[in-house]
RNA sequence: GGCGGCAUAGCCAAGUGGUAAGGCAGAGGUCUGCAAAACCUCCAUUCUCCGGUUCAAAUCCGGAUGCCGCCU
């Protein structure tokens, strides 16, 4: 199996794209925000033109309103994957999203999936008492994890607490449990050299989405859609965009802002990657170096 | 030309005599089910400039410069 990862504009698709001409492949995705219908262009799912060339998975399949948690996700992508494999097609694991990356390879704690009810509860603690306050709960039933989770953190503080009010045990005692790691051997490779170089890339890629029609995506999945707090939304350029349909910033103000977050966004993978051991790096959209690595990698 | 107002970091901005809030951006990180998320650390020896008053000035006074209004 081949992973490919990286930041945003790193030309991931077309690597492996590369490597599929060249070999049967299938491509699935493990990018958090390309599983959405509504957002072909402004997530930077792979075109109609793209996925011809060989099964791409896991892209465009999710309703604006729905989630997906990073167990459930991988758990489908495993799935992918092994049914890519049985039929001798070589399975490329393409995506920017790093604990997704992780769940697939590694695996998770196998904690049971939290019923409705308890997390709606906790995540109205969470919103009339603020993290410090199931920090300091936390604390009391899980002094392990409060060590290790920041007081601040409302969302790490919320999991830890869901879980304990939803299996009666503590979030360490479900990671002392284990994981199951992948059954397939990966070649790791990222794509991508650094901030500096890959920035006026995002703004190009920005601009580029804008003409492709971002604009019209996000207004047709507001009417579908209208609560703009939809798990959907999140994605870089979705609120920005919306902002600017409001009539609140205008469309270079939105714009800016759009290339902006998504160049943060784009250091927090670096930083992600950058720590994910085995990893080797090649050079933006060098697809010729995937298939160079992955030669010498089965050979 | 006259009268008024404003001038604090790359941007927005608080601060009216006691030793420069905050946000955004930037740099570095964290990471086992919201992850394009959430969170942490760092980031102005100095407040447009020159002079004065004072033990002490971003804060008060005078002047210069720039910007914005209004008037002629």
């Amino acid at each position: 199996m081949l992973c490919l990862a990286g930041p945003t504009g790193t030309g991931k698709t077309g690597a492996a794209l590369a490597v599929a001409r060249e070999l049967p492949a299938v491509v699935v995705n493990f990018d958090s925000r390309q599983v959405y219908a509504d957002f072909p262009i402004v997530t930077a799912q792979p075109t109609a033109g793209e996925r011809a060339a060989c099964p791409h998975r896991l892209y465009g399949f999710l309703p604006t309103d729905q989630s997906v948690t990073a167990a459930a996700f991988a758990d489908l992508a495993r799935a992918e994957v092994r049914a890519a494999a049985a039929k001798g097609l070589l399975p490329i694991l393409v995506g920017g999203t790093g604990l997704y990356l992780k769940a697939i390879l590694q695996g998770l704690a196998p904690i049971p999936p939290i019923p409705d009810e308890v997390r709606r509860a906790v995540l109205a603690r969470l919103r009339a008492e603020g993290a410090p306050a199931l920090h300091a709960e936390l604390a009391r039933l899980d002094p392990d994890s409060a060590a290790r989770i920041h007081p601040n953190d409302s969302q790490r503080n919320a999991r830890a607490l869901e879980v304990f009010e939803a299996t009666g045990k503590t979030l360490t005692w479900w990671h002392a449990e284990g994981s199951q790691a992948a059954p397939f051997e990966p070649l790791l490779l990222g794509l991508g050299a650094d901030l500096e170089s890959l920035t006026p890339v995002l703004a190009a890629r920005v601009r580029a989405m804008l003409e492709a029609g971002a604009l019209d995506e996000v207004a047709a999945a507001l009417e579908r859609c209208p609560d703009p707090g939809a798990p959907g939304f999140s994605g870089i350029g979705c609120a920005e965009l919306a902002a600017h349909l409001r009539g609140e910033l205008s469309l270079d103000d939105a714009v800016a802002r759009w290339i902006r977050n998504t160049r943060a966004y784009a250091k927090r993978q670096f930083t992600w990657f950058k720590a994910v051991p085995g990893l080797r790096w090649l050079a933006p959209g060098d697809g010729a170096g995937a298939l160079a690595a992955l030669r010498g990698w089965s050979a």
